[in-house]
DNA sequence: CGTGATCTTGAGGGAATTCAATGTCGGTGG
DNA sequence: CCACCGACATTGAATTCCCTCAAGATCACG
């Protein structure tokens, strides 16, 4: 919808230094072209062929999938060191768009094909990828059947994992993102965050920035 | 739980004549050793390294996962043909259990992994199975996001194509198993399927017998 | 400082769960 | 053969949790 043409810095602290390489080992790399995604702008739409893998460098990146009623499930969010867009299919089974501008390395997937014959250890990086993206949703399965507050609580202690961040979490998404991603609405998310600050597990000091403050108690809502 | 010792022949139409393959070509494949599990008998647990890959060749298997509370998440049912249990980790990530008394092909692991040396498309299958999961996940994802009638007219259609059975649906799993692999409570299957015979979507000869009536309607259900 | 986007809060309603009772089926033993 | 038994399934009534609709509040930005 908004394409931004200014490109604004990333505020969110990165918290592993994103790898440059996509595949093989370090020797035998193959690197990827970066790219900068303006927020909200498109990177690739569902049934387009997939002709390239992707990586995040900086800023944050949603996979969703668009119901014929027009309701949105965001499949996952992808942060810095992300590898996303892997298919072993011929096209791609979700659109990805940047949640904020971006910055993503970007390779032709023809070109790391290529390289199977000759390192084998591309053929098992693909694999290993795959099968961590699989888990991934596996997870985000789990939380689906659970009650709003342990999927709020479930998502809050991945984002805090997955940014390596003990306590602060800085969401690079909005409430409706959360909530596409959690399968609830946007006001029990909201009501969800704010009974978690009155009962002391967080503290809100912006809608977008969350300190866990309870993890404990968080942990034992993820069941 | 129970352990039936007799050996009840499977009455369930088998779709597809379960290949005796794993992996590789015609003629360079992979055979696997046949094992019979019992009813209710444990195939593997979550968190037993993963020694084995399985095929379906009769009956049906669930992976599943108990939580901390005691419910059960059902992550998946397979039916003859299905491989499980791929894991590119060192261990399964869901526990799976016969559904009702089946033929398994089982082979080492490590017999395949010391195949992709010499046989390049065995890695490429490894990829393609398990992005096969990760595309059967997605959508068992997107189902739980909706309705109750969205879920379980999703989950007759998904059986009705996976059997290659145009209109009568004979069902391995009990009422409890389709609960718990919607993300619903047993009362609630059995009343949406009760509203779907009452508005002519389906039939119901037996509880275990589903004969698909109107599968338009139960398309556009399916949204 | 105004404006639109985003977020929070409130009230009411509805869908699915919970709790409880009844019904049905297949297998087994009298 | 049929009557009983346990497992499984259906149905009903009450409750709960989340959604919907609606109104404010807050924030970012021009």
């Amino acid at each position: 919808m908004l394409n931004h043409i200014a490109t604004i810095a990333s505020t969110r602290a990165v918290p592993t230094p994103p790898p440059s390489i996509f595949f093989g080992d370090e020797r035998n790399s193959l690197p990827g072209v970066a790219m900068r995604f303006a927020r909200n702008t498109e990177i690739y739409g569902e049934g387009e062929p997939a002709e390239y893998f992707y990586q995040v460098i900086s800023g944050a990146v949603r996979a969703y999938k668009i119901l014929d009623d027009g309701r949105r499930q965001i499949r996952a969010f992808y942060l810095p060191g992300d590898i996303f867009g892997l298919e072993a299919g011929e096209e791609y089974a979700s659109s990805a768009d940047a949640v904020v501008d971006a910055q993503i390395s970007v390779i032709k997937r023809s070109s790391v094909m290529a390289r199977i014959d000759q390192d084998r250890t591309v053929a098992r990086q693909l694999w290993s990828l795959t099968s961590l993206e699989l888990a991934r949703v596996q997870n985000r399965a789990l939380l689906l059947v659970k009650s709003a507050e342990e999927r709020v609580a479930g998502f809050l202690l991945e984002m805090a994992r997955r940014t390596a961040s003990m306590t602060m979490v800085q969401l690079p998404m909005s409430r409706q993102d959360i909530a596409d991603y959690l399968g609830l609405t946007i006001e029990t998310v909201s009501r969800t965050l704010t009974q978690f600050e009155n009962s002391a597990l967080i503290a809100l000091p912006s809608s977008r920035r969350i300190e866990l403050r309870n993890r404990a108690a968080l942990n034992r809502l993820n069941s």
